[in-house]
DNA sequence: TCATGTATTTAGAATAAGTCTAAAGTAAGA
DNA sequence: TCTTACTTTAGACTTATTCTAAATACATGA
């Protein structure tokens, strides 16, 4: 808690969309703030209604899918899939891994390194029951 | 028809369904038999379209998903989510992961063993793109 | 400043996967 | 046979997402 306003040094999701060669408007900004700072993979209902308040006028459904998918086309964020009829998003666009709670249904980052010897050890703090590889990328013939 | 009945030794769909508790009437009979004999991971859809034709009744839409998800909690087949909007099923209930071929679409078992080293050696008729580990179970606290 | 063109947003209609409902069919036991 | 439980069915419904067509905003240049 300063007394004075010191530059933001974090960069910021107007910045990124620039540099990806998205024209960055209100709504997009506040879609992309929103996911850059959340860990929660959240689907794009969740999107609207956590952005709807933070924009002065109002976020349509429309805009939001449209958003989601310009900025995945862009590379600023990427889809996850962990169950049936649901999409969700996610701003870390490292390479990484995600393991699901099967209890609480949160999804935490489980960053590439920790799956060097997959399954086997995650640290005793994950139970795991299972995992799925899914791989991208062409086969010969078929 | 035959003039003699030889016995089959394929272990049948009927018996599989017997052995899981599932009453095998011949709408899940069907079913459980093209699963079972396809590799191709179909979706609900394409359970429908292929089986409708080998019934001498009409096989309805719920028909179809009530089956797949009796199966499904039966242990008899599991889902598989690869592209948004659309699950795909699996007979081959082995632990095992899947390549999805992005020009064809097509997606293949990869044996569990074929994984040890992830990522890194998966046998050059496969170029990987990417791929990605979704692990189930628990985690500590949040 | 105005005109015009282009991109963006919007509400609501449309689509598509999947579930639900309520009625009809099937099988088995008493 | 009567009863009961289970299964199947058509079609209505729900939900996630996309599409459409109109309204806004933005940029550029006369
Ligand atoms: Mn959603
Ligand atoms: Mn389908
Ligand atoms: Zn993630
Ligand atoms: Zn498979």
């Amino acid at each position: 808690m300063t007394a004075h306003n010191h530059t933001e040094q974090i960069p910021s999701a107007e910045q990124l969309l620039l540099s990806r060669g998205v024209k960055p408007t209100p709504q997009r900004v506040v879609i992309a703030e929103y996911l850059l700072q959340t860990e929660s993979h959240p689907t794009a209902d969740e999107v609207l209604s956590a952005v709807a308040q933070a924009l002065p006028v109002a976020l349509s459904r429309a805009t939001v899918y449209n958003t989601l998918n310009t900025l995945k086309e862009a590379g600023v964020i990427k889809e996850v899939l962990t169950e049936p009829g649901r999409v969700r998003y996610d701003a870390n666009i490292t390479h990484h891994h995600h393991f699901v709670d099967v209890k609480t249904g949160k999804i935490v980052d489980i960053p590439s390194d920790k799956v060097e010897a997959i399954g086997k050890l995650l640290g005793d703090q994950y139970k795991v029951h299972g995992f799925q590889v899914l791989f991208y990328g062409e086969v010969e013939s078929g």
